[in-house]
DNA sequence: CCTGTCATGTAAACGGTTACATGATTCC
DNA sequence: GGAATCATGTAACCGTTTACATGACAGG
């Protein structure tokens, strides 16, 4: 069982889906591909963690709809009392910032400006997913209960949302400091 | 040619190290063992990108300084130009605070708390950090350069020092929240 | 007509971790 | 005496990505 296993579980544990629906639901947590998942839900199956129901569909192909199983219950709230590995973070563009000092000012400016359009994008989504969240479960607002899956979502969004902006104002300040050594050579 | 290797690269570029030394200096911006390093230290030095000489210690076991080579320059300097790969985050703790409504609020409490002792470590890490770096290098305080190694060096630890401080935030404001609703069962 | 979405799978290759292997020195 | 640091390497395994493979329907 890796931690993919348990993402997984932990997905089937809101709502039963089907092996595609949970390669999209799952990227912003923890990214995966098709080729990855289709074969851990079988393992998942096999072990009896998961079971499905084939669901045919007439203007769409067949598709299998996973839910978990009484054992996968037991075994995702086993992982929660174990403890976590260390947070990884592979960021090319870091490393890029990193060598900068190798560069010119342009080949500078255009790191940060690639950095600071994946943010853009990216903040834009969590802000739509944020309204789309908050306008479908307009009760969490109201009466905040931790103990609804709806909370920790929108907690999570916010802590991403947040973060974004933090990592956008790095940039412009970062592109301002470059902007300013460019008018005054050494 | 991976990520690891440019970044081993970027590295050999600011000054000559071990493969022992690029293993722990590495750390903060990409994670590797040394399992991985060696043998691609090996492979860039057939590629010719780096090169070593053997530096025979008596304390110590000898070990091969490496340097990076003009060929390395120019791989490193085509890396600067190419669009990056979007960052990837792996953190299994945001996975289980996701999962967090199935448990109780005990548990709950825990979770946060354990990424609370990460963060509070990781913070008084980079602080040190940050001060060795300002100390050993004042002129950069003085009179900023963005084409000076120390600049983006120091420029990222600032970074990921606001960072950790925003996670360590919302951690407690989540904390909080936890205590809060504990108090007034429904 | 072509591209994108829905839907599921397998195989090969690559990236990364864990374990095996060795050995001297230093510090508790 | 035992653990930690310095130092380099290999081998097996696991996790992840890319490519191969198929097919129906919808929209521009």
């Amino acid at each position: 069982m890796n931690t993919l296993a348990y993402a997984l579980l932990s997905f089937l544990a809101r709502r039963p889906m089907s092996g595609y629906d949970l390669m999209l639901a799952i990227q912003p947590l923890w990214q995966a591909k098709h080729s990855q998942i289709y074969p851990l839900l079988a393992k998942l199956e096999t072990e009896g963690h998961v079971d499905y129901v084939l669901v045919e569909q007439k203007d769409k192909p067949d598709k299998k709809v996973y839910s978990i199983t009484e054992s996968g219950h037991v075994a995702l709230q086993d992982w929660l009392q174990q403890p976590s590995g260390d947070p990884i973070i592979r960021d090319e563009m870091v490393l890029k910032l990193y060598t900068l000092w190798l560069g010119d000012h342009a080949s500078a400016k255009r790191v940060v400006e690639e950095r600071i359009a994946y943010f853009r994008k990216r903040l834009q989504r969590l802000e739509v997913t944020l309204a789309d969240v908050q306008d479908e479960h307009s009760e969490v607002l109201t009466e905040p209960d931790i103990l609804s899956p709806v909370f920790t979502r929108l907690k999570l969004l916010e802590r991403a949302i947040t973060t974004a902006r933090l990592e956008l104002d790095w940039c412009f300040d970062f592109l301002k400091q470059i902007e300013q050594s460019e008018k005054k050579p050494r």
